[in-house]
Order: structure tokens, then C-alpha cells, then sequence
DNA sequence: TGTTATGATGTTATCGTTAACGGGAACGAT
DNA sequence: ATCGTTCCCGTTAACGATAACATCATAACA
């Protein structure tokens, strides 16, 4: 087994008689090649079977048709829809994907990450890190100057910064309200870990919709996105409230656990307690009983992203003046199941 | 705000009076520096904010420090888990990932990926697409040499190719061993689409434990990995065979679909019938009843095969013998819960 | 006929870095 | 004084491609 040696443009120029600039004309689909020298260099490609090399095309343009995507939690069901999407978009615009994990969102590894991508390259950046703590005051201070666009994914808009995000709020709102409009009187609140910019607009959603701010907090308690702590939650929910008969639960996960505590608590769903979730992931309309449920799209935030990207990208070559940054909120849809249904409408046969 | 060229090594080098190969060597941290030319060198490239480029590199030395990965179905479990452990190991390595998904695992526009891989110079691949008909057949025909190792995740080992896989087969004996163990006597099977190679091998193992070989079909049936799958499936099998106790579905979803099938008709699982799964999703564990069944590890999956994919690489270019490729195995594990018991030994308080 | 456009091609420089080599200074050994 | 070493640093030529310009026919036009 020897080791083939790439074929540059070069051998295909020597081999074709033409010098290499017509090569490259002809991979790059330039008008100014006669036909017959076209065919003849085409057929000489595709003898040697040479492939432009990507690096060097780079080098000499100065960008890469690399897109950087920094991203967390990939384990969980949201952020690798979301990365399918970016994924999918990008192809389509002709991008390949640069991917970097961070593992503790709350630190600022930041710097790191970033050169590491810039140092390859990459024409944008999409920073696909939930907004944890003030895990995001580098845009605003640390690095003051990054020479590509960035389009942040479900953060805070922040002014001359591109974001897309799920519109959280509204959508804590809706899940609350549909709870109101069903009859439910006193309803609880379990969130995400609050340090989170999403948990805490999902909050914010929650109170939108109750008529009578709650001053007492005893209706609120604050999960870790687990379903353990859906299920803990609901136990203290319940014993510091016993009239309770509604929870918005602010992911599916913890609305799983919840559903739990509430069977072995010996409370009924929905007939004597009511959930709402958050995300739909495909196991929930499998819950017992299904669980009614936000969902979002997440493939679609993450294309959007991409191509707000590109299109910053585009205008930023073509010396336009910068972009105006967008902030691009996305609406939730609320999934109604059993989980949340006064009478039973749809009882099984 | 005006566009900031990135600094470049000349300049560092005009700065701080000396050649570019001076400072070219201060940042590879070789020897032959004076110690205060080092310094010296050093301040410049702090106060210019150099960072040498990558794809500079990458050309001159033919080698980028990137894997090509090239995945399918991220917003499934196992995959998105798999990516995750691969990044973390890369990273560790020193490795970046360029990041392709296939869309249709089934045909073969392999080729296209492949090339854009490598006209990027990717120092090797981990092809992580699950082996569905035939689509690895190119790996033995089409495109019949690849100047950079590729380790292969969850495909069938053949000979000259490094595969890394979880031993299915293996996952689904101790499943259905397990079920025999309890008591249970007639054991049935929901199966993962049968042009999968993992499905089929998990079937193998379900074929393995059991006794004496059942020739009737109508304990199997073939699932699509949905939940709705598994539920569809549940109810053809009670119906062709009202003796079955137990089975063994082939994945978690399925488990939860005829988990909530059972339910709806009133079959009591474990008393009636017991379920064991595979995967072991994080929502298992808050199943109704929780759900035995058979974890994979696939972090570790990942992590293994970048491992063996970094040895691969450094002994290529060493230009000692190829590598002898290997085929590594890991060993799933048997998680026991609730619904696979016959006597209910945890009463819940 | 001379001038100008047009089309097809080649030349040279360049992108940012490192490999390979070369060379001078300082020092000790012969 | 000569030679060999070691240390430090610079020069030149790559890597593979493209931009920008140059060249040279040929056709078109006045």
C-alpha cells in the first residue's frame, strides 16, 4: 500500500499542456476558456482525479466557507435538533461546520474557543450557548473585537448583536393561560435552573399570565432541568401548597419526573393535578398520561441562525457597511394533551 | 468600525527585528532561541495579539489537526451522545472536527462528503453512520482508496477496517437472559428495522438465550424505532399470542410505545408482562413502571474511536507499516428495574 | 491600413507559514 | 593558527491555489 500523494493543479496543467491559471479558470467555471481546452483539462481531471485543495483556496481568499458553531449540551434533545438544523443549512448554502463543545457554560473558556476557530478560518460564528450566568459579558468587554459576524442562539437580545432565540416567554404564557382557560385556579411553577436567561423568561411567561402577581413564592420552585428534580419539586410543591391543582413545568424532563411523584403521591393527572411541559420531545406524547406540552422548533432556529449568518457574512465581503444586527424571535406552539385537560374530551376506547 | 486585518508572523517579525523563521520557531517553542530574542519575541506577539494561522499550516504541512466526522440522526440519543464523546476526545487529542450529516443513510452520496472532508485535509475520518442495507459497501468498492485512516462506529467488522461497536448481540442475549431468569416463558421481540445491522444483531442475542430455537415467526415483530412502532407492534404480538409474558423491544422509544399499548389494554406490566429495552434514555428511569433495560455506553463509543483513530494517524505518519486494523467491542450493560420483575420486591411506600 | 476591441492564455506575485539549508560568532581543542 | 562544535538566526523555497496583470492572436471597425 503506497501512499498516493494528493494531485495538485499543477500535474493536471502539466498533463493538459496549459498553464495552471487555465485549470483553475476551468474548475471554477470561468467564461474565458476555450471549449476545446476546457474538455480537454476536464478530461485530464478526471484521469488524475484532482480535487482543489480547500486549504489553499483558503489561504489565498481569505475565508473558508467554514462556518465555527461552539455549542453545549449536545447530550440534550434541544440543542442537537438545533445543531441538525445549523447543519442542514449551512450545507445548503455550501458551508462546512466547524464544532466546538463547551463543557462548562457558566466559565470563559471563551477566548480559547474562538481563536482556535478564527485561527481556521471561519467565516462566522454561531454561538449556540445557553445564556447561563453572565457567561456572555465577553461580547461586551473581554474580546472587544471579533473579525467575523456572530449570531448568538435562544440568549438575550443585546443591542448591534444578531440573535435568534424561541420567544420563552411567550411561551410560559401560553401553557399558563391554556391552564386558566381550562379552570385551574392555583398553578405552580416548576423552572429551570434560574441562572438560565430561557428558564427565567419561561418564569416570566408564567407570571404574564396569572392575573394577580404572587407575592408569596410558595408556588415556585426551581428544578435542574432533570427529571429527579421535577419529581422532588412537585413533592414540595404539593406539601407547601395542597390546593395546588395545576403545575407549569418548564421542560418535559421535569414534567416526567413530576408525572411521577404525582402517581406515587397518589394524585391523579389530570383529573386532581394538571401539567403543562416544555420542548415536546417525541417520548412525551407517550407519557401516561400524554402530556401536554411548548414545543419549539429547534431545526428551525438553528437554519435561521445560519442564515442570518450568511447573510451577514455575505454583505460583510461585499464592504457594505456592517449588517444591522437582528434579533429574531421565534413563536412556540402549545401541544395540547391529556395531561392538562379538565374533562376527559377523548376518552380511550 | 473599521475591518482589522489579522496580524500576521511578518509583522511580528518586523517588530520585534528579527526573521520570521525566529518567531515561526518562538511559537513552536523550539530550542534554538536565545532566551531574550524569545522574550522579546514573545511581548510583540502579545502586544500585536498575534495568532498564527492554521490553514497556513495546514498547506505546508499537509496535515490540518482535523477529523472528519461524519454522523447521522443527532437528534437521537445514541448519536448526539456518541458526537459528544467524540468531540471531548479530539479535543483532547488536539484534534478539530469538521462536522458533515447524512441525510439519507440508505443511499450512497458518499462520495461528495468524502472529498469535501478531504479537500480540507481532515487527518482521518470517523464515519458514524449506522450500516443500514448496503450502504457500506463503498468502503469495499467505489471509492477504493482514502489517503487518511477512517475508523468505522457501529458497523459489522470486516477485515482491513477499524470498526469500534457495541456488542448488540451480546446486549440482547443478556436481555432475554434476564427475562428467562425471572421466570418468564415466552418471549417475544420488537425488533429495530431489520436492514439496520444493530437491529439485527440485537435479534441475534434475543435468538441466542432463548432455549430452543423458535422457528414460528409470530413472537417478532419489526419495529421502526418510534414509540408508535413499539405500540403497533406490542398489540400484533398479544394478538397472535396471548401467552407471551415478556419482551424484549429492541430500543427505548418502542419500550415506552408498548408500555402505554399494555396500558390501554389493560395487560399489567410486570405482573402480566414484563418489557426490557435498549439504550437506557435518561427518561427511562421515570417510565411507568421504570424501564429495565440494556445501557450503552455511548460516550465511551466515541471516545474509543477517536482514540484509535489518533493512533491510526500518528503511526501513518510515522511511515511505519500501516496500522493493523482493529475491532474493538464494548460490552453493554444490564440495567434491572421495575418492569421486568415478577415479584414486585421494591413496594414503593 | 491602422486602430481598437475581444477572447484565450500565460506570468508573476501573493496568501501565511514552515522545511531545509546556510552562515557567522564564540569557544575549546589540537 | 586551524579546525570542529555548538548556538543562534537568516535566506530561500516551498505548500496549492488565485488575483492581477501581461501577452498575443484574431476579429471588427473606421
Amino acid at each position: 500500500m503506497t501512499v498516493k500523494k494528493r494531485v495538485t493543479i499543477k500535474q493536471v496543467a502539466r498533463e493538459a499542456r496549459v498553464s495552471t491559471q487555465t485549470v483553475s479558470r476551468v474548475v471554477n467555471n470561468r467564461p474565458d476558456v476555450a471549449p476545446e481546452t476546457r474538455q480537454r483539462v476536464l478530461q485530464v481531471i478526471d484521469k488524475l482525479g484532482y480535487r482543489p485543495s480547500n486549504i489553499a483556496r483558503s489561504l489565498i481568499q481569505g475565508r473558508s466557507c467554514t462556518l465555527g458553531v461552539v455549542g453545549y449540551g449536545l447530550e440534550y434533545f434541544g440543542p442537537s435538533r438545533t445543531l441538525s438544523g445549523i447543519e442542514r443549512q449551512a450545507n445548503e448554502l455550501g458551508y462546512s461546520l466547524l464544532l466546538s463543545l463547551i463543557r462548562q457554560p457558566e466559565k470563559n473558556d471563551v477566548e480559547q474557543i474562538l481563536l482556535e476557530l478564527l485561527s481556521r478560518y471561519v467565516d462566522g460564528i454561531v454561538w449556540a450557548v445557553p445564556e447561563i450566568g453572565n457567561n456572555r459579558d465577553w461580547t461586551q468587554q473581554g474580546i472587544p473585537y471579533l473579525p467575523v459576524p456572530v449570531v448568538f442562539l435562544s440568549t438575550q437580545p443585546r443591542p448591534n448583536q444578531s440573535v435568534v432565540a424561541v420567544d420563552n416567554r411567550s411561551g410560559g404564557r401560553m401553557a399558563t393561560k391554556h391552564l386558566l382557560d381550562q379552570g385551574y385556579q392555583n398553578i405552580g411553577l416548576i423552572t429551570g435552573p434560574l441562572d438560565w436567561w430561557e428558564a427565567r423568561q419561561r418564569q416570566l411567561g408564567w407570571q404574564d399570565a396569572l392575573k394577580e402577581v404572587t407575592t408569596e413564592n410558595n408556588l415556585v420552585v426551581e428544578g435542574d432541568w432533570t427529571a429527579e428534580s421535577g419529581e422532588r419539586g412537585l413533592r414540595q410543591l404539593l406539601e407547601q401548597r395542597p390546593d395546588m391543582d395545576a403545575v407549569f413545568v418548564c421542560n418535559d424532563q421535569m414534567a416526567l419526573g413530576a408525572l411521577q411523584a404525582a402517581r406515587q403521591m397518589g394524585v391523579l393527572v389530570p383529573e386532581d393535578l394538571a401539567l403543562v411541559g416544555f420542548d415536546d420531545i417525541p417520548e412525551s406524547a407517550y407519557f401516561y398520561p400524554p402530556l401536554s406540552t411548548v414545543r419549539q422548533d429547534m431545526v428551525e432556529l438553528g437554519r435561521r441562525a445560519v442564515r442570518e449568518l450568511g447573510r451577514m457574512i455575505e454583505a460583510s465581503q461585499q464592504d457594505k457597511a456592517v449588517v444591522e444586527p437582528k434579533a429574531i424571535l421565534l413563536q412556540p406552539q402549545l401541544i395540547i394533551r391529556e395531561s392538562s385537560i379538565r374533562e376527559r374530551r377523548w376518552e380511550m376506547a
